[in-house]
Order: structure tokens, then C-alpha cells, then sequence
DNA sequence: CTGTATCCTACAAGATACTG
DNA sequence: CAGTATCTTGTAGGATACAG
């Protein structure tokens, strides 16, 4: 039975976080644990360039993992956040941690700096 | 505070499985259970070239995913496997598929083919 | 402040041919 | 059988400038 192109939801959902900043975006505003401004994700994330932070944005907010909020006051502001679906990837973002602290960490014990 | 480049294994692990084959060829691996000629990945994913099928399963075993091992007998033979670490994965594997499900598949219903 | 619009480069992936 | 060696192409990511 050949491989079924992207019927394989372990494939979607890796491929949905392996955008150059996506764990990153997803660190800070599980951290933050509260809307986030676009300013604030810039900040944070000091080499990064606005047409790149926005396409990860875009592509989290179409997977359904961060939601975006635009306020159009006189100021215009705009915040991001956590869905309650991205939320719950923490389980096995937790245990992936897990796994490669305790094979990765551990093979570099004997490299230099 | 600046983020930490590749200090974070959550993302050495994911850019770790990030490459277009190398979910299937993790499942076959871990479906047959027992070490598959280089030959029968071939056959199975019928539209990989060997370049990219080499390129994937060298990263696999550099990140001991996987191994390889080499019997030069009369008829060369060459037979890949899941190491502990990486048949270990399928947890985290099972959790992030679950999450898939129930996270990606419940919106497509009303999709059309 | 929160983006687009362009342009550019590097690299992943594919097609094809050749080899020990 | 299990690969290299080349060449080509698509796309992710970055630099920079402009805009509502």
C-alpha cells in the first residue's frame, strides 16, 4: 500500500509547526498566557522581519493554533493568542521536550563549545 | 529576553522530523517492526527518488532516529531500523496524531472532496 | 502600529543518468 | 542492490522600502 499523501494527521500537524519561528511565536504566547501585541512578538523576537513574522502568524492563525485580534482604534492594535486547540498542544510539546533533552542533551555531554 | 536559537529542543526535535519523507518512512519502519532493506522503503514510497531517500534516511540515523546497517555479501544488502530512541517517539507520536484527529479532521467535515 | 510589496538567496526536493 | 553525481525548480526565509 503506497503512502497516502498527507492523509496522515501526524504528518499536518508537524508540518503546521515547522515554520523557522513557529515554536518560538507559540513559547512566548503560551508564557505570556494572554493576548500579545504584534509589537510585543517583535520585540521579543529581534531578528525576525515583519514580512516573516506575519506569514508565521498567518499560517498559525489558518491552522487554527493562535487566533488574531485586530482592534482598529485610534491606534491601531492588533493581539494574538493561544486558541484553546493550540493550548492543548502542550501535552505533546511537554513530552516532546522530554524526549529530546533525554536524547539530544545528553549526546552532547562530550562536545566542546 | 532574546530568543534562544536551537537552545530549545522542541524545535531540534520537530526540524528533526520535518522532512517530506520522513513520517512515512518512521511508520513503515515501525509498522514492519524489524529492520527493511533499502529496497522495500523504495518500493513502498513509490515516488521518492533515491537522492532524497538517502538525504532523509542520513538525517534520520545523524539524529538516531534510525540505523542502518550494511551486510556487503555477494549481493549487497543494506537494512534499516528504528533504534530504542526512536521506536520511544511513538508516544509522543500517538499523542500529537490524537491531537490531529481531533483537532484537524472534525473541521474538514464539511468540506466537500 | 501593523502590516504589504519587491527583490534576493539558500536550500529542500525532484528528475535523470551513472557506478561499485 | 544501494547508492552517487548533476542539473533543475519551488519555496521558505530574509533585507529593505513603502503604506493605511
Amino acid at each position: 500500500m503506497p503512502v497516502q499523501l498527507n492523509e496522515c494527521p501526524v504528518e499536518v500537524v508537524i508540518s503546521s509547526l515547522s515554520g523557522r519561528w513557529k515554536i518560538p511565536i507559540y513559547r512566548y504566547l503560551y508564557k505570556n498566557d494572554q493576548p500579545v501585541r504584534y509589537s510585543a512578538l517583535q520585540r521579543h523576537l529581534p531578528s525576525i522581519s515583519k514580512k516573516v513574522l506575519t506569514e508565521q502568524l498567518r499560517e498559525l492563525e489558518r491552522d487554527s493554533i493562535i487566533e488574531r485580534k485586530s482592534y482598529p482604534e485610534p491606534r491601531p492594535r492588533v493581539e494574538y493568542a493561544l486558541t484553546s486547540a493550540g493550548r492543548s498542544m502542550i501535552e505533546f510539546l511537554d513530552q516532546i521536550s522530554e524526549w529530546g533533552v533525554k536524547h539530544i542533551l545528553s549526546k552532547q555531554e562530550t562536545q566542546q563549545s
